[in-house]
DNA sequence: CTCCTTGCAAAGCCTTTGCATTTAC
DNA sequence: GTAAATGCAAAGGCTTTGCAAGGAG
């Protein structure tokens, strides 16, 4: 699994200097850190989120920095921008996870991470019959958890914070 | 068609009516015209074209009072929040359009609207064996306009605004 | 050496909130 | 009559932008 990840990681970074190349754009460290902490996170992370995360590990890269790459990872499908219903938006590697989907609790906020193996193929043949070439995709899902209980109280928790 | 409308317009008004009566909230002629104006749309809209809508028709509505009844909506299924990367949320009825998706193309910014007669089965699916109750969901694919040449158009008239 | 990129701070924009007023039930 | 909803304006929070300084190719 360990081995997994770097080996995602490595394979993001490598087509990310490819894309760079061709596009007569520049592989500064900031955007390999940003690149890194979004490959290296289990799941998905705001742009504040990484912002700090970077900063923590002593990285002196500005807001603004996040931002721009950000879109320009989005740009290149390396990244996928999902909503969550927070209202800022979140984002995602899109390499090894193109199976990956969310289910939100319209009560308590809990996100669910869900995996189908129909979802990638289904997308990817949407695309063709509307002729679009597919560059990354996201699907979230509301609802509410069945465990009342549970969800009750973590509903509780938030609205204590 | 125009009949089919009306006929969803109707039964989401109903519903609507019998949900505030459950929740012990009020049927105000401002949330009427709000879902109606959903309800009439024939795709996603934001929350400033709702009030502008509104205000056209000569609706004294507020800003604040849209976005207070989006959220109720949105919390009883009658609307679904989607995210079209523009960095706000857009929204949409849920009611006779569960087969439903969003294309963006990331060069023009195309929104094409698409239809699978899978995808709902999918999500009921997938809901119920993560321990969810479904209520609305949306799914967004980003990709590339295959039709080259209308896209750099799109492109260029983007730039022109 | 050139042009892209960064970072800061300010501006921008969408959304939420506080409070007095109005209104549905 | 009373609790809920509206509207206004102000505040809030995420994101973008302008511009000078720095850095990759």
């Amino acid at each position: 699994m360990q081995h997994e990840r770097n080996e995602q990681t490595a394979q993001a970074e490598t087509l990310f200097r490819s894309f760079m190349k061709t596009e007569g754009l520049r592989c500064t460290s900031e955007r390999i850190d940003v690149l890194q902490e979004i490959y290296g996170a289990d799941s998905h992370l705001d742009a504040d989120e990484i912002y700090n995360r970077l900063r923590k590990k002593g990285t002196g890269i500005s807001r603004a920095t996040v931002y721009h790459t950000l879109d320009l990872l989005f740009r290149l499908n390396l990244v996928t921008r999902i909503d969550l219903g927070h209202h800022h938006t979140h984002y995602e590697k899109t390499l090894g996870v193109a199976n990956h989907l969310h289910i939100v609790c319209q009560k308590c906020g809990k996100v669910s991470e869900a995996t189908s193996n129909q979802l990638a193929g289904m997308v990817e043949a949407l695309c063709s019959e509307n002729g679009f070439t597919l560059g990354s995709f996201s699907l979230q899902v509301f609802g509410e958890c069945r465990d009342k209980e549970a969800c009750a109280e973590r509903a509780r928790q938030n609205e204590a914070e």
